[in-house]
DNA sequence: CGATCTGTAGTCAATATGACTACGAATAAC
DNA sequence: GTTATTCGTAGTCATATTGACTACAGATCG
């Protein structure tokens, strides 16, 4: 179980807290693509579930880009964690055969599981809000940079 | 955040499981492997860490194979899940510029939210035993095989 | 010895992930 | 209107992960 290699969630996390920094004014997916270090592409491909929530508001042209459009206080990471999980599964599901009583078992066990375990990430997260990274204690800039 | 493509949390639930069902005798990788419906070398090679920690033991030759070798009432999910994701992030991480403050922010946020979310998911598999999984109510057979 | 099984290296195909190019449509400034 | 900016999205490509599969050495039992 190599973590997944899947960084949606941590993109997403780093452009809404860029954006509740930035208030005020738009940031254009090149700027946010500055800062988390992955291609504006990118960044606009995983800022469309969370536009889709009502999360951010996007507009084209000179001065546009992005803006949060819900207060960093109440925006739980849970929240944008749901929408980035999208209902997929957390565990990995294998495919056992159905002729096999144990396997049977074993997987409507793994899936009712999922949802467990799903709903106890949910929980953590619902902990921590957006603003509580804005406020959050800096890391000192790394030396030689 | 399309899932974990990865299985070996599920295959090792599934076959921890199938040996606490044959309880006594020793099942061999093909065997296991047939349950499963994934390769016996990747049996073999998910068996490894329970191995190593002491949960199952492994015997080549005629009549050799796999065996629990722990109470399935005193085997935690929770111990399985740790032993498959040895340490990896469950949350995936990005790479933020080093020179953004917001990016180290939430880079050291992230992180140590990935070890209260690995916490949470093992507080949550604490609740369930291998033997839960055994008594578990049977799923029908699917129609048709 | 010979059959059976594990242990492990190594190859391969399928899939997931993101970087990147490209271009159309929307918007603002002039 | 014209031009510059920025989003929206399709599509290609390199890389990494995953797990199937082959192969074979070593252990064990009859």
């Amino acid at each position: 179980m190599a973590g997944p290699t899947n960084t949606r969630f941590a993109v997403a996390v780093h452009v809404l807290t860029y954006l509740a920094g930035v208030e005020g004014r738009a940031a254009s997916s090149d700027e946010l693509s500055s800062s988390t270090n992955v291609n504006p592409v990118y960044v606009r491909r995983v800022l469309g579930p969370l536009r889709a929530a009502g999360l951010v508001r996007s507009r084209p042209g000179p001065h546009g880009g992005w803006e949060l459009t819900i207060d960093a206080r109440r925006l739980p990471l849970s929240r944008v964690w749901q929408l980035m999980q999208d209902g997929h599964p957390v565990l990995g599901l294998h495919g056992p055969d159905p002729s096999c009583a144990v396997g049977r078992r074993v997987q409507a066990a793994l899936v009712s599981l999922d949802s467990r375990v799903a709903g106890a990430i949910t929980a953590e997260l619902e902990r921590l809000t957006l603003h509580d990274l804005l406020v959050a204690e800096p890391s000192p800039a790394p030396p030689g940079v």
